[in-house]
DNA sequence: TAATCGTGGATATTAAATGTCTACGAAGGC
DNA sequence: GCCTTCGTAGACATTTAATATCCACGATTA
């Protein structure tokens, strides 16, 4: 049982997001390179956290994604329905009544036991994550790479184009120790 | 994700096996029969179970399976951590460390507040799991799934070959409505 | 000694996750 | 109006894990 990477790409990206000033759209390509992930298939998780409602996407220049509501609003189960699904990872196949001598179907009305402890199991790593939202997060977020963040969304701002900055210029600083999350 | 076919099949057998009288041992193709499973795959899921100390294995003439330690003594988290493993089906691959502008190690000495999230979400996973023993399962097995299997684990006793009883004879009784679990 | 078992490894098959590419439509700036 | 910047949708290719089968071998008992 593995989740897959598209869980942690969409918590992260929506934690950034979350940490955006107001309406600000922040186009893909400045999430793939925030934090070095194919575009194109990250383009696909994100497609599942606008359907889901988490993001919205704004198309045209100045374009990209947003929140679609409070970060307040957001729980980590909301990211996570939307990238897994909210399918219990425990499937029955119900093999009991597929042996030599098949449990009868009344003698199934109730599940059977197994799967009752399985989905109490599912709940409960449910409700453990429902419990925290996305601003939670957003304030347990150290303050330099907070204040890091909110330099490059001034970027973002300023320049429609590379968001990142001139590559060529920003090297020896980025990489002088500069932070993110 | 998803739970492998294995889980499933580990705690039914487990729970057969914890209804067994005293000492019996059970041999794998009477476990495969009883659910209609792949006797060759079935052998790897069961050799798992073994290495984890969950069963015990007794080779030759009427050798087979049965529980390493008393049905009270053995939870459901055994069995999933024996079948699956105990690894976090989240992996958290720092992708905050790998962006343009990288985190640096001393400003993730605390796990990203993701990662912590889901692991706990995990530990109540765990933890719900590790509440259901063997035992109790056992206990809320119809009662006359249970004779059943008595009568199963008898013939068993008796005739050491073809533990389900000759095909022929009991295949009309068999679709009568007998029952298992 | 022969028959009944489980063990371990090699191997094939299937399904899912991962990743890439291209044509397309939407929206804003000139 | 036209062009550029965006996200969307779908068709692929690649990689990895789950699923499954088979056989040679050792252990055990009648």
């Amino acid at each position: 049982m593995r989740l897959s990477q598209g869980v942690e790409w969409g918590l992260h990206c929506a934690l950034l997001l979350a940490q955006a000033p107001d309406g600000l759209a922040v186009p893909r390509r400045t999430l793939a390179e925030h934090y070095d992930l194919p575009e194109a298939y990250l383009a696909k998780q994100l497609q599942s956290l606008v359907a889901a409602g988490i993001l919205h996407a704004v198309s045209g220049p100045r374009g990209g994604y947003r929140l679609a509501r409070p970060p307040a609003e957001i729980t980590v189960l909301d990211v996570l329905d939307a990238v897994e699904g909210t399918a219990d990872p425990f499937v029955c196949q119900e093999i009991r009544q597929r042996g030599v001598i098949p449990v009868t179907p009344e003698q199934c009305r109730r599940p059977c036991a197994i799967a009752a402890v399985m989905t109490r199991a599912h709940q409960a790593w449910r409700a453990s994550l429902r419990a925290v939202t996305l601003a939670e997060l957003a304030g347990r977020v150290p303050r330099p790479v907070r204040e890091q963040q909110r330099a490059r969304f001034a970027q973002l701002r300023q320049s429609p184009r590379r968001a990142g900055g001139p590559r060529s210029g920003t090297a020896a600083a980025g990489a002088a120790g500069s932070a993110h999350d």
